[in-house]
DNA sequence: GCTATTTAGATTGTGTGCAATTAGATTGTC
DNA sequence: GACAATCTAATTGCACACAATCTAAATAGC
C-alpha cells in the first residue's frame, strides 16, 4: 500500500489526487476572489486582464491570450464586456489591420489603485481568520501535500 | 521590500501569484485530461462524478455536490447529460421524494475498468516525455514555488 | 500582378460554475 | 388537521473556456 492514489481494488481514489486538489483549489480561489472583485464589477478572468494591462498597456489580443493562456473564443466576449464597462478600448492596429490592440481608458487606469487593494484583501483572506477562508487554506494544504507526494515517487 | 508579489510601483505582478499559478495549473490539467477522456466521451467534471460513484454508488445530488464542492445548478445539467449517455440513472428516493439518488447503470459500472486506464495515462502524461506534458509540469512547478514562497512569509 | 498560404480575430456550439429564484416535500407547532 | 418554517432539488441567467469554423488582412511564391 505504498501507492499514492490507487485503492486496494485498483479503482483510483478521489481525494488523494493532485489534479483534484488543484481543481478544488482553483474553485476555492475563485470563490474567495468573487465577493472582493464584485465591488469593482469584475470577474476573476477580467481582473487578470486588467492586471496584465496595468503591467503592459496596448497588447494585441494574441499577446494577451498567450500571457493568460486563453484563446480568442474566450477573450473576445470578455474584452467586449470590459469595453462595455468603459475600462478598455479595442482598436485596430493601422499597421496591421488583422490585429486588435487593447488599451486602458482613463477609467481603467484609475482602477489600478483599487486593484492593489484586492491583493491585500486576498492576502488577509488567506492568512487571517476571515470568514470563509478555511476552505481555501485547506485546499492549498491538500495541493501542497499532493505535490510533495507526487514529487517523491518520480 | 521583502514583499512577495508587489512590484516596485505597488502594482501586483501577474506571474508570481499563487492564485494565478493555481488557475493556470487547473486549466493545464483540464487540457491534459481532455483528449484522454474524450475517448470515453466524458469531460473532467463528468469523470469526477463517475469516480465518486465508483467509490460510493447511490448518493443524493446534495451528497455528490458536497463531495465535489459543486451545487445543483452545476450538477443537474451535468447529471442529465450522463443520464442521456446511459451511464447513470436519476431516481427519486421513495422515502423522501425531495431527494434524487444517482445510481450507476450496468454501462456506467462497466466503464470502471477504463477509468483506471485514465489514471495511468495521466500519470504518464505527467512523468514522461508525452507531447503537451511540458506546460502541465511547468505550471505545477510554478504552483509549488508559489506555495513555498507564500508559506515562507506567514 | 496575382493566386496560395498564413495569420488574427470573431463566431458558433457545447459544457461547466455559481447566484438567485422557484417548486415541492417535510417537519414542527398549534 | 392546518399551516408556517425549513429543506432539497430544479430552473434561470450570466460568465467563462475551448474546439471548430469563418472572414478578412497580410505575406510568400510564382
Amino acid at each position: 500500500m505504498a501507492q499514492k492514489d490507487g485503492a486496494d481494488d485498483g479503482t483510483p481514489r478521489l481525494g488523494q489526487q493532485l489534479c483534484f486538489a488543484v481543481y478544488q483549489a482553483s474553485h476555492a480561489f475563485n470563490r474567495a476572489y468573487r465577493p472582493i472583485l464584485a465591488a469593482l464589477g469584475l470577474t476573476y478572468p477580467q481582473y487578470l486582464v486588467m492586471l496584465a494591462l496595468w503591467e503592459d498597456d496596448g497588447p494585441t489580443v494574441k499577446a494577451l491570450g498567450e500571457k493568460l493562456m486563453l484563446d480568442s473564443g474566450t477573450l473576445t466576449p470578455l474584452l467586449k464586456r470590459l469595453e462595455g464597462a468603459g475600462l478598455i478600448r479595442r482598436e485596430r492596429d493601422p499597421q496591421d489591420e488583422r490585429q486588435v490592440r487593447i488599451r486602458l481608458t482613463d477609467k481603467g487606469e484609475a482602477m489600478r489603485a483599487q486593484g492593489q487593494g484586492v491583493q491585500e484583501a486576498i492576502g488577509c483572506a488567506l492568512g487571517a481568520t476571515a470568514p470563509g477562508a478555511e476552505p481555501l487554506r485547506e485546499q492549498l494544504e491538500r495541493v501542497r501535500d499532493a505535490l510533495l507526494a507526487s514529487s517523491r515517487d518520480e
